[in-house]
RNA sequence: GGGCUGGUGGUGUAGCCUGGUUAGCACAUCGCCCUUACACGGCGAAGAUCCCAGGUUCAAAUCCUGGCCAGCCCA
């Protein structure tokens, strides 16, 4: 069959379902070495990004590179389906609310909204020529997985049993980041910085020595709050002050003035009121001051008791009401606009409070030593990106909050006696769902009693996320291998996550085995919008996938992966017209390989200087490929080969071959089957070298020219090709050689094929016959 | 405010670690060419104060200092 001369996209699909018929990129579990990644399930409550997919090829073309290396690649899918973003978009997109629905019902609505999305990103894989192990959930070693499935929950589940009886998990009404409108506690990752306008307000107190003071404040509502007022020690303005009590207004409680460097002499007057708890700082200082604290806030973000008059009045009236009051009284001295910097919840973008709830903690900042020295042990690609990872466990100050107040996530597996109230935790083996299911014993083992309630709250997700290199790596179903083969091969992740989903997992890593949970780590930065914007629905500059997929093919998409910019180093900038010139090269070498299959030789003499020429570049780039790709350079490497491809292989060797191939009498038999063989090895060794990165477009040429599967090949190594000589050394004057000729033939009007008369450089003479015949040198001519 | 990363022709980049070439390549542009693999091609041309300012040096895109811009993370 003869091989199309452009590249059809509709070939692709057809391609996918005949290897997925096949099964050839299944786990086989046999002898040869594992090759794990663990692949970052993307969160399924809308198509993927473009920066999914293009992430995803390129882990693809990790695991084909590896398959080819003879390892047994595990590569499984997976995807994300717990948290809140599926809750809200159920509320808004349904009109339900979290809060007066049944959690049963709430959760089913979830579910489903999750399965349609689930199959489109899976479809989205499967048509950009992902080579999962498996497109189906199963329970398997290379499976699909989803971390809303049971058995995943339960893997959650077991790892906290396992902690909570280690004793790393505890209860503590501490302080937590509260997002009144959510309605949950964050953890610090989730907490984001807005900077806006906002209202400064100079308060007039008085010391208790009838002595004015003024102070400023962004948070006059939490003046019953106030415990200290502070200056900075090197502030000569107050230093009279040291000592003394300060009056609050309205409150009329007594609170000591003290130095303390968090106050900043150029901030409003230089005197600063804490409050309990108005922004970390006063957190920060009142840890330092041990003062106590007095709450005002409560979880639905109104004022409480505490709060006197203002009781019952949202955040915002108790700051107008107060800010009446106290002018009413005359004690606003003035009022200015101030820049500031608001903490608010990363997904309402509502300013948090900080208030104080139980919840459940899991130790961590007693490992911060063993976390870095098992980060240490990680190899980071780029190097630079581990610092990420250690400044980050450098700055640990608080343990981890595990539990949400939320639906949609993995139940915490308690159940506390209804009398005695103590905590029972499950045997592990079973998922459990404790809001729904009666507890799994019947007597209270230590009042006896035999009521129980179960844990309504819920898992943060990164507590399920961290998981995952356990549950792909068998530690649920095959603990022989999860012990052989953890720590696993690869964490291939964005570096946004780095704080949270790679860090979580080092913990739990290591709080679990002792052990890091990779070798290596391949970090990425972003895809962002042909100007360098980030891709955002408000934007309108979203660029979906999938109308790539259908204007250019997965094919050219992939080319474009490979040949744009370094992805570890800075952000891609994604352009439709790049993506189309970078297709461009599957039509080129669709073409070279249609020249090429028409001509071979089976057995051969002596290879002529230019084909061990040509044969010894190849050397170099293969050696240069595996080199780059081992340390998963593939765009480098993709580069390097579409260069050796295109601008030396295609167009100076086949041009000098030329004359030989349409021989007209000048070339041996002999010297025509050098070539021919030649010529035929290095599309051979190309694509090769080129299939894991285009898998399709190889594909059809390899088995159309070669009859076999190029997946089924080994990678090319150096070794294989061994040239007699090393012409390499010759390569820039070669083509310096043709480039002059060509351009000479040019500024006097004629025609490449016309003939010339000019002296070639001696240190080409091996090449003489061939560049002769090729330019059409004059018989006149000399050498050197 | 702190940290990290990047800033090379219109665009994407190589080179920078280990100073010295007419700063390489590709895309896009323009011109010529339908030369029997490919016009999604071939050949050629034009296009760069190598972010800025200092410094080190015989010599700096490359090393040092300071600054500016962008992105991300953090406070």
């Amino acid at each position: 069959m003869e091989l199309i001369a452009k590249w059809d996209p509709k070939l692709e699909s057809t391609i996918m379902d005949e290897w997925e018929k096949e099964g050839h990129d299944l786990f086989k579990n046999d002898d040869r070495p594992k090759y794990i990644i663990d692949t970052p399930p993307p969160y399924v409550n809308m198509p993927i990004h473009i920066g999914h997919a293009y992430t995803y090829v390129y882990m693809d073309a990790i695991a084909r590179y590896k398959r080819m290396h003879g390892f047994d690649v595990l590569f499984p899918l997976g995807l994300d389906r717990n948290g809140l973003p599926i809750e809200v978009q159920v509320e808004k997109e349904l009109k339900l609310s979290v809060r007066s629905t049944p959690r049963e019902l709430f959760i089913s609505k979830c579910k489903e909204m999750l399965d349609r999305y689930s199959s489109a990103s899976v479809n989205s894989f499967k048509q950009l020529g992902i080579s999962f192990n498996y497109y189906k959930k199963d329970y398997t070693l290379g499976a699909m997985y989803e971390t809303d499935d049971q058995e995943f929950r339960r893997l959650t589940q077991e790892t906290f049993i396992e902690l909570y009886n280690q004793g790393l998990v505890y209860e503590s009404e501490k302080v937590s980041n509260y997002c009144p409108d959510c309605k949950i506690s964050l953890s610090d990752a989730e907490v984001e910085y807005e900077e806006g306008n906002t209202a400064l307000y100079y308060i007039k107190f008085e010391t208790d020595e009838q002595q004015d003071l003024t102070v400023a404040t962004t948070r006059p509502e939490l003046l019953g709050a106030c415990k200290a007022i502070i200056y900075n020690p090197e502030d000569k303005r107050y230093e009279n002050l040291q000592g003394k009590y300060a009056r609050v207004p309205i409150y009329g409680h007594a609170v000591p003035i003290l130095a303390h460097p968090y106050a900043k002499q150029e901030f409003g007057t230089g005197l600063v009121m804490i409050c309990s708890f108005g922004d970390r700082g006063d957190i920060m200082v009142f840890k330092d001051l041990g003062l106590t604290p007095t709450f005002l806030i409560n979880e639905r973000g109104l004022m409480n008791d505490n709060a006197g008059k203002y009781g019952g009045l949202k955040v915002r009236e108790a700051r107008k009401a107060i800010v009446d009051d106290l002018k009413n009284k005359g004690l606003i001295a003035k009022e200015e606009q101030i820049k500031h910097e608001t903490p608010i919840c990363w997904r309402s973008k509502t300013p948090i409070e900080f208030i104080p709830r139980k919840e459940l903690y899991l130790k961590q900042v007693s490992f911060k030593g063993e976390l870095k020295s098992r980060s240490s042990l990680m190899q980071f690609y780029a190097p630079e990106s581990s610092e990420l990872l250690t400044r980050w466990i450098d700055s640990l100050t608080d343990d981890w909050v595990i539990s949400r107040r939320r639906y949609y996530g993995t139940e915490i597996p308690i159940w506390y006696c209804k009398k005695c109230g103590t905590p029972y935790l499950p045997p592990k083996g079973k998922y459990y769902r404790p809001w729904i299911e009666k507890p799994p014993i019947d007597k209270c083992p230590k009042c006896g009693a035999n009521e129980f309630v179960g844990e309504a709250r819920i898992f943060d997700t990164w507590f399920d996320s961290s998981n995952t290199p356990m549950y792909i790596s068998g530690y649920l179903w095959n603990r022989e291998f999860f012990r052989k083969n953890f720590p696993v091969s690869l964490r291939p992740q964005g570096k946004e996550i780095v704080r949270s989903w790679l860090y979580f997992t080092l913990l739990k890593s290591y709080l679990i085995t002792g052990d890091r949970p990779f070798k290596d780590v391949w970090i990425h930065m972003h895809v962002v919008d042909e100007k360098g914007f980030k891709m955002s629905k408000s934007q309108g500059n979203v660029i979906d996938p999938m109308d790539i997929i259908k204007r250019y093919g997965a094919e050219a998409f992939r080319s474009w992966v490979f040949l744009e910019g370094d992805i570890t180093q800075t952000d891609v900038k994604c352009s439709y017209n790049r993506i189309e010139s970078a297709g461009k090269f599957l039509t080129k070498l669709l073409n070279m390989s249609k020249f090429v299959k028409s001509f071979n030789a089976e057995n051969i003499a002596d290879l002529t200087p230019t084909d061990m020429w040509i044969l010894s570049e190849l050397r170099k780039l293969v050696t240069n490929v595996n080199n780059l790709n081992d340390k998963y350079a593939f765009n480098k490497s993709f580069t390097a080969i579409r260069d050796y491809t295109w601008f030396i292989f295609a167009d100076h060797y086949l041009e000098m071959i030329k004359p030989r191939i349409y021989n007209n009498g000048e070339f041996t038999e002999a010297e025509r089957a050098s070539c021919f063989y030649t010529m035929n090895l290095i599309l051979k060794t190309l694509l090769k070298l080129m299939a894991p990165y285009i898998p399709f477009i190889t594909f059809y040429i390899y088995k159309n020219i070669y009859v076999v599967d190029v997946h089924q090949e080994p990678y090319p190594t150096p070794l294989e090709i061994a040239p007699k000589e090393d012409y390499a050394k010759l390569t820039d004057s070669l083509l310096q050689f043709n480039h002059y000729v060509w351009n000479l033939k040019k500024a006097n009007g004629k025609s490449l094929k016309d003939p010339i008369n000019l002296k070639m450089p001696q240190e080409l003479a091996a090449f003489k016959k061939d560049l002769i015949a090729m330019h059409n040198i004059s018989p006149g001519s000399s050498v050197g």
